[in-house]
DNA sequence: ACCCTTTATGGCGATATTACCATGGAGCCA
DNA sequence: TGGCTCCATGGTAATATCGCCATAAAGGGT
């Protein structure tokens, strides 16, 4: 196991505090199917259309994402290829909690 | 692709911010070498301890980490063996916007 | 030129996060 | 009992996040 630098850890914070929210989480997951411009997202979210866009501008700053223009309308596309892993990761969490929780309740 | 509900992504959310912090990233790559007492972990993130006790508090509501009382000391350990794909879809992140940036500068 | 649509950004108030300090409980030992 | 260590919790101030509104820029059509 190598030892990683504060900063290292600090960079990786930044990526996981990308993800963590509900409706990036729920963008990333539409992205994952093809690109998707803002008023698109828009729809799906359910929030405002400028609440979308410092959304999709989060997820933009650290990489996950990158748009492209074409005409008036801005498309996001997923640039990383990863996020199944990360998902599966937080299922796992969420399934263990979910075991305990109900082992509790019967105990 | 299954649709999954808005509490699903509040789900994955909440997993996702308790991960979304340099020192809990910390922690958790020291336990993952083995258990640790708060005493340990307060050494390594180099915080106040009441700090770091409520960093745990934070891991372990989620359900990524238990504890266990043993005389003194209190004991976490980690709960699930799913970070490996966790870090690594965040390396992932890290080296392409890290690739992308060198370009921007040589351009 | 004018209007409509699509996005992005600034501002603001509400809420959440974070780190420190102080405190208190609990185990252990003399 | 008294003192020590280990740990958790409440309080508080600084900072960050979030969602909405208002606004502005820019493309496309008439």
């Amino acid at each position: 196991m190598k030892k990683k630098s504060k900063q290292h850890y600090a960079a990786r914070a930044r990526v996981a505090k990308a993800l963590a929210h509900p409706s990036r989480l729920l963008m990333l997951d539409a992205l994952a199917e093809g690109d998707k411009c803002v008023c698109e997202l828009t729809e799906l979210v359910g929030s405002e259309q400028s609440t979308v866009s410092k959304h999709l501008a989060v997820l933009k700053q650290v990489g996950i994402v990158e748009d492209r223009k074409e005409g008036v309308m801005t498309f996001y596309r997923l640039k990383v290829g990863c996020l199944e892993g990360f998902w599966s990761c937080i299922e796992a969490v969420l399934q263990e909690h979910l075991k305990e929780q109900q082992v509790a309740l019967r105990g």
